[in-house]
DNA sequence: CTGAAAGCGCTAACAG
DNA sequence: CTGTTAGCGCTTTCAG
């Protein structure tokens, strides 16, 4: 609270009234022009900023959404909030941010802290330690707009944003089978989280329509870190018919099978080849490059802000609302996949700077 | 707005005046403990929560800071973003975000929108774009709390938290004589930004420390792009005496070098070394992984926000608000720049998985 | 220890 | 086209 320049103070120099000024800032039909100019000019002259606090505690409406993600710090969610954010001032909102650490309680807090402020709507993605999940439908119940992004559950029916793991897992396989590999081992997620499901599938289901055969041998329950990368590597370097190709859920665990299967001199591509998925900036900088699929992260925070504004001026029209939106994955393929002449497929834009400074 | 428990609604049912509500849920030390008791259980029992708009408009303190950031995309900005944001909830601060993309007139827009929304105080790291700052000094004018933090201006005379950049590059040119190398060239960045000047004065004064001789053949003005890494590499090579190690002002432009070393067939460490500056997530990733100089990005936002604090909070304590803080560049030794028997002399965390999911 | 009353700055009925 | 009036929900004097 810092500036003190109100709409009494423009009335009281014109000659007018409060709600005259009001109604001439908000361009009401019903003010002549010439008052909106004259209101205008003086607002400008006595460097009036409309009191937002005031204007909400009135009409009801923030014009404010709350974000919660897992962390700042996970370039993901940096990308997805920057999406979020450029699209929600585009439409006058501003974007409050919350990270959960992947704690429910934290979530929780935030939660509060939203409705505290009244937001009109929030933007979540799921911790990782979410395993009940009343907060979030207890918003529903209170008709608070919310829509999940990217980390979702089904089962919630709540609104959603989310890329198409199934068809991620079922491109990065099928380009594997196109590159002419034979054994296509995956090396998996923790299945308790749909995302990972849906990738398993995806690959299962590819290796089906090309009549691979299904080898429950060539699947590796493990996670998204660069330690298990690794591990996938010595257990299927210990087959009796290892893999030649290896589709893993992540760009991380995918690292780990690189690091490991050049430590044991395995080349790639041309022993064994690697695709991962996200896409992270360090692909194109690892040797050999890291063939990925790219999850659309900035599209996703565009397409989650588009849903929720859907939904928090829903009063109008409930027609148009989308209950999930499936964004479509791009596949990036590079070196560690690519063993025939083929060139990438996908336009790329390389990562230029680091703009810190 | 959401909700619809009220103040009123509680004092009705205990048939208090809201005042004493409001008293009790203040804790004020003039309300009975069983007053307080009974308040408090009733708005659990009515889910009361506290509408913060209503109170800021009353109290003039909304508490919300607001984050003006290029992007959330840059790893950096997004790390910083997780300190702040963690330290402000701690305090009961809500986090405003807002992007500038490099442009003054975001940073503006940004600007009016926290003014509108009455935020206690602005973080703020400027836009590339940056020629004139009077949209930030008008802000000191106006008495707005306001600190800079990472890319900041020293003329302005704004608070501000900062990392050591001459220390940085004198560290990384010491940690090279260290390792025996004999001409040490410096990839300098774009001189207009003091960080970059200060690295390059780093790096100067290091060689004069220990006695290396000055030549200004080994200092390639550059800037933070891969590409200009290349070109600087083939600037090295091409000289009749080239260097055998640089420090490349950022971990990007160190990757271009490594990239076209390489390329060249020129052995990194052994018959160049090479040292960057930002301690990106890659650079553990890449062959041979690339040393360099960590920014502190979690702590700088969490000074910054202290700062902010102390200066919100002024009005009470006009002492001990610092004007700038410099945090210690902290050196990560890896195999680019180590050609003896040497180990890391950091401890290095990890990142162990991708965590978008 | 509690109540009464006023007001933060804005907007929306309801006049006229 | 503009004024009058009232009130969003909370906090804070001032009384008692």
């Amino acid at each position: 609270m810092l500036l003190k320049t109100t709409i009494q103070h423009i009335a009281d120099e014109l000659k007018l009234t409060p709600a005259t000024v009001s109604r001439a800032l908000n361009n009401h039909p019903r003010i002549s022009a010439e008052t909106k100019k004259l209101v205008n000019e003086t607002a400008v002259r006595l460097n009036y900023r409309r009191n937002r606090i005031a204007s909400s505690l009135r009409t009801g409406k923030s014009h404010t959404i709350g974000v919660i993600i897992p962390s700042a710090r996970i370039n993901f969610f940096g990308s997805v909030v920057h999406g979020i954010e450029t699209i929600a001032s585009e439409y006058g909102y501003h974007t409050l941010i919350y990270q959960s650490e992947e704690t429910t309680e934290l979530e929780m807090q935030a939660i509060e802290a939203f409705l505290g402020a009244r937001v009109d709507g929030i933007l979540a993605s799921l911790a990782k330690q979410d395993t009940d999940f009343s907060h979030y439908t207890d918003l529903k119940k209170k008709n608070v707009p919310l829509v999940l992004f990217d980390r979702s559950n089904d089962s919630l029916n709540i609104p959603s944003v989310v890329i198409d793991d199934y068809k991620g897992g079922y491109y990065a396989t099928e380009h594997l089978i196109k590159q002419g590999y034979k054994r296509i081992a995956h090396l998996a997620g923790p299945q308790r989280f749909q995302t990972f499901q849906n990738r398993l599938q995806g690959y299962k289901d590819a290796l089906r329509a090309y009549n691979y055969k299904q080898d429950e041998s060539l699947i590796y329950m493990g996670d998204i870190s660069i330690e298990k990368g690794k591990k996938a590597a010595d257990y299927f370097l210990a087959l009796p018919e290892p893999p030649d190709a290896v589709f893993a859920v992540e760009d991380f665990s995918a690292l780990g099978l690189i690091k490991r299967y050049k430590e044991r001199e395995i080349k790639i591509p041309e022993q064994v080849g690697i695709i991962g998925f996200a896409n992270e900036d360090f692909d194109e900088h690892i040797s050999p490059t890291l063939s990925s699929i790219d999850q659309q992260t900035v599209q996703m925070g565009r397409e989650a802000f588009s849903m929720l504004l859907a939904l928090i001026e829903g009063d109008k029209s409930q027609v148009n609302i989308k209950s999930k939106i499936i964004l479509e994955p791009i596949p990036y393929y590079r070196e560690s996949s690519v063993r025939v002449n083929q060139k990438t497929t996908t336009t790329e834009t390389l990562l230029e700077e680091a703009d810190n400074f």
